[in-house]
RNA sequence: GCCUCAGUAGCUCAGUCGGUUAGAGCGGCGGACUGUUAAUCCGUAGGUCGAAGGUUCGAGCCCUUCCUGAGGCGCCA
């Protein structure tokens, strides 16, 4: 039995992975299917368990146990089975077989697995089972979230998003982070960063009232008002200004209404913090982490890889040419990585627009102005239109940024920045914090926040503070990215949105 | 939260100008076949047309409200 395979801990012994005892009597053994078919023994016995992909002709029934996109056809003569058996494999049904490894007759695969005895683990009676054996829509099969990994589309998607995950922790551990864990649930109401989920043990329907009738927060159950975290980097901070590189990795809440496929109630960020580094480091961080989570996929997961780029070029077939992607899945993950990512400040981007010709032929639905946001429309003519790689815009108007970004010495804009990638827009957004205690107090005072909240955030720097930036990535957007899918709901397993929270 | 579109069989969809008994492909079920590649062939069942209300002699189709989904926008990662 083998665990890993593609990966940095594929070639070991697969005795690595096993306690020391001998294999006990009783114990299931099988191999997996994709390391297997990597240097396929042909001529010995194996054995394999897995779902069934496909049962043709009563003859061949198609095997995959998720270890990867590959299958193995395992041939089966009906006439030594007994009925039962043969009657209980069908599409999604979960079965194990022994047999030899045979060069393969058929044209589909190189080797096939002669059966010689057939175990049914997991029945699936078709005339009730949701899924069938052909293309489905996304959304059926979200609905469908129970079984919707044992499809080629999600089953690719939810490895990747491993691989991603993995190579996030790995990427900073090589490089001397430290994995900080920053709560879940914050009594802090200045995070900034939207609408919070309120976490309360209170009874609803007649919670305790204070003086002046409104809900008394000091009898909830952590004798404050507290809501799901919006956002680790508050902590993170504290993290770098003692351990210098740090990094966050966990879900985040953000209870804002939003409807698009590019938004999710619960999702999952990275932020980074380090010590002693100004925007430039900032980015120059940013813009090799995405790019080195994108070449471990592209190293260790080309097939999964393959697979989506194929199954995106099935169903753009019939798009017109214009609303096709110019690219291929593949081909534009390798162009990603292989330049450098467009870096420009705000101003050079507005003066950009406003020069474009979208903008002269008044195309762009809202107007462009120095020192209102660039709206999604001006970031795709940039990303996609005019630099056609992703592009990293800096020196933001202070205005339109959250409190603690560090003013420039403009006095009009702050040391932030935003990765703009094409097709999901936002990838990244970060920034050199503000470490001068009297420009961060007076930032607070002008954006309204209470410095009472936040003393021990000013303290970080009365203390023994230092330069020091940061920034977010979010998770699923790159996963969403990297895959090609189409809406964020469909890289996460159980996707929270409004209206949205089953399974 | 806003705009647009959609909701008809298990799935994907068609349904003309409001008119008799609502259709197709796939899937299911029954059978045939057995070196197949989403196998193929024959047969067959399956619908409260998203919900409620309204207009009309008559509504899948028109009107109102609501629910759900998709795409776009805003908020952001």
């Amino acid at each position: 039995m083998t665990l890993g395979r593609q990966g940095s801990d594929a070639g070991k012994s697969p005795k690595a992975y096993l306690c020391a005892r001998k294999p006990r009597k009783r114990m299931i053994l099988r191999q997996e299917i994709a390391p297997l078919l990597k240097n396929p023994p042909v001529g010995t016995t194996v054995t394999v368990m897995g779902w069934v992909r496909a049962w043709r002709g009563n003859r061949f029934m198609v095997l995959n146990d998720g270890s990867g996109p590959e299958t193995l056809q395992v041939v089966v003569d009906a006439d030594q089975f007994p009925e039962e058996i043969i009657r209980s494999i069908g599409f999604h049904a979960c079965v194990g077989a022994t047999g030899t490894l045979a060069e393969s007759q058929g044209s589909g695969q190189t080797v096939e697995l002669i059966a010689s005895s057939i175990q049914i683990f997991g029945k699936a009676d078709l005339s009730k089972y949701p899924l069938q054996a052909k293309a489905q829509s996304m959304e059926f099969l979200r609905e469908n979230a129970q079984f919707r990994m044992r499809t080629n589309t999600f089953s690719a998607v939810f490895r990747i998003r491993h691989a991603v995950a993995y190579a996030i922790n790995k990427y900073f551990h090589d490089r001397g982070f430290y994995y900080l864990h920053t709560p879940i649930i914050t009594g802090n109401d200045a995070e900034g960063a939207g609408e919070m989920f309120r976490v309360t043990t209170l009874d609803p329907i007649n919670p305790p009232l204070d003086e002046a009738g409104k809900v008394d927060y000091r009898e909830d159950f952590f004798g404050k008002a507290t809501n799901l975290t919006v956002s680790g980097q508050l902590q993170a901070e504290i993290g770098a200004l003692a351990l210098g590189k740090v990094y966050t990795f966990g879900p985040t809440f953000r209870a804002e209404n939003s409807n698009t496929s590019r938004h999710l109630a619960e999702f999952w960020m990275i932020e980074p913090e380090i010590a002693f580094a100004d925007i430039e480091n900032d980015m120059d961080l940013a813009e090799d982490f995405v790019k080195y989570l994108i070449n471990f996929c592209l190293d260790n997961y080309l097939p999964d890889l393959e697979f989506l780029d194929e199954r995106i070029q099935q169903a753009e077939k019939n798009l017109k040419a214009e609303l096709r992607r110019p690219m291929g899945l593949i081909e534009m993950l390798r162009f990603v990585v292989q330049g450098d990512f467009e870096r420009i400040t705000y101003t050079e981007a507005v003066e950009l627009i406003l020069a474009s010709t979208p903008y002269k032929k008044k195309k762009f639905q809202f107007p462009v102005a120095w020192g209102s946001d660039l709206q999604a429309e001006h970031e795709r003519w940039l990303v996609e239109q005019h630099f056609k790689k992703p592009v990293i815009v800096r020196n933001y108007p202070k205005d339109i940024k959250a409190f603690y970004m560090r003013l420039n010495d403009d006095g009009k804009t702050v040391a932030a920045m935003d990765i703009l990638f094409p097709y999901i827009g936002e990838v990244i957004g970060g920034s050199q914090r503000e470490e001068r205690e009297e420009v961060l107090r007076a930032r607070m005072q002008e954006m309204g926040v209470h410095e009472e909240e936040l003393a021990w955030y000013l303290q970080l720097r009365t203390f023994g503070g230092a330069p020091h930036a940061g920034f977010g990535l979010g998770f699923e957007r790159i996963v969403l990215f990297i895959t090609g899918m189409g809406n964020i709901r469909d890289v996460i397993p159980f996707p929270r949105a409004p209206k949205t929270a089953d399974f």
